[in-house]
DNA sequence: AAGACCCATCCGCTCAAGCGGACGGTTGCT
DNA sequence: AGCAACCGTCCGCTTGAGCGGATGGGTCTT
């Protein structure tokens, strides 16, 4: 299977996966491995934060999934995993897209041009597009990743 | 609770001063810049999650803090930053770098004129720097942020 | 067979996350 | 002057994140 298609389906239940996976990781050897009681002892006692048995069975069961930063950092500091290990989700996907704007605008003139052509109007604009797609055939580059992306929103 | 051993420290305190830099990052303008109320309004038009006034406030003027897994997908989703921004202060910096120019990108075109600039040669890149200013005069618009700016970066 | 543990699961409580509605102050329009 | 709209701020309420303390069932010793 795919990867990829599961984080859409079981986007409510990931983070229970998580947490299980985790303490799989954590402690690979079944017959030694604690259960909730004593797996939120050891992380209130590690991290000298709260953490209750229940509360823990109740997240890694998909019981409760909406906790707050404070139970975040807690786990990720137990787990020694960063604390966006338990919040990527389909944003990642958004995030990806404006990567790639990033990479363009690396180029100073291209951030200037950017900035300045901010607020010109829309015919302005357009003539800004043509001519820059012009040069881009001029200069025997390819078609640019925008070009095949359609966004119908942003009203202006 | 335990202010000895914090690691984000920053990351903890401040999520109401990330709140308020990235309002006056989205509306730069501080005569168009909208409160609370309508702030909320638009994030809960954008985004289709629910955003009461009278948090965002709390949350903006730092009396909650601990904020749940939803809330925080819906700021950054709002703000259009990734998650990871109120956690983690790298994350934020880094992120803060190129919200001024998100700032300009939200107009569709100008993103499309961004991307295929890329690649074009310095040569080009400057005739289309003396273009846009020159369509900026014309307009009446005034000088833009980055025109005032001397950043020493990019040697090539 | 009974005591001592540990397990997953459940019930019910507390308290803060999150919200609705009001208050007084300021700006601007008529 | 009045009204309308918006602002930041406060109060009190509902809801759910998070927890303490049962419960019953399994697996060891003794």
């Amino acid at each position: 299977m795919d990867p990829e298609q599961r984080k859409h389906e079981v986007a409510d239940g990931v983070l229970a996966e998580k947490i299980n996976h985790l303490r799989d990781r954590l402690y690979p050897d079944p017959a030694d491995r604690p259960g909730y009681a004593k797996l939120a002892a050891r992380i209130r006692e590690q991290t000298g934060k709260p953490m209750s048995a229940t509360y823990l069975w109740e997240l890694a069961s998909g019981r409760k999934r909406n906790i707050t930063q404070d139970t975040l950092a807690t786990l990720a500091e137990f787990f020694g995993v960063p604390p966006e290990y338990f919040l990527d989700d389909v944003v990642t996907s958004r995030v990806d897209a404006q990567l790639e704007l990033v990479t363009a605008l690396r180029n100073q003139k291209v951030r200037s041009i950017a900035l300045r052509a901010e607020g010109l109007s829309d015919d302005t604009l357009d003539a800004l597009l043509v001519m820059v797609t012009e040069a881009r055939r001029i200069e025997r580059l390819g078609p640019s990743a925008d070009t095949a992306r359609r966004e119908p929103d942003e009203s202006g």
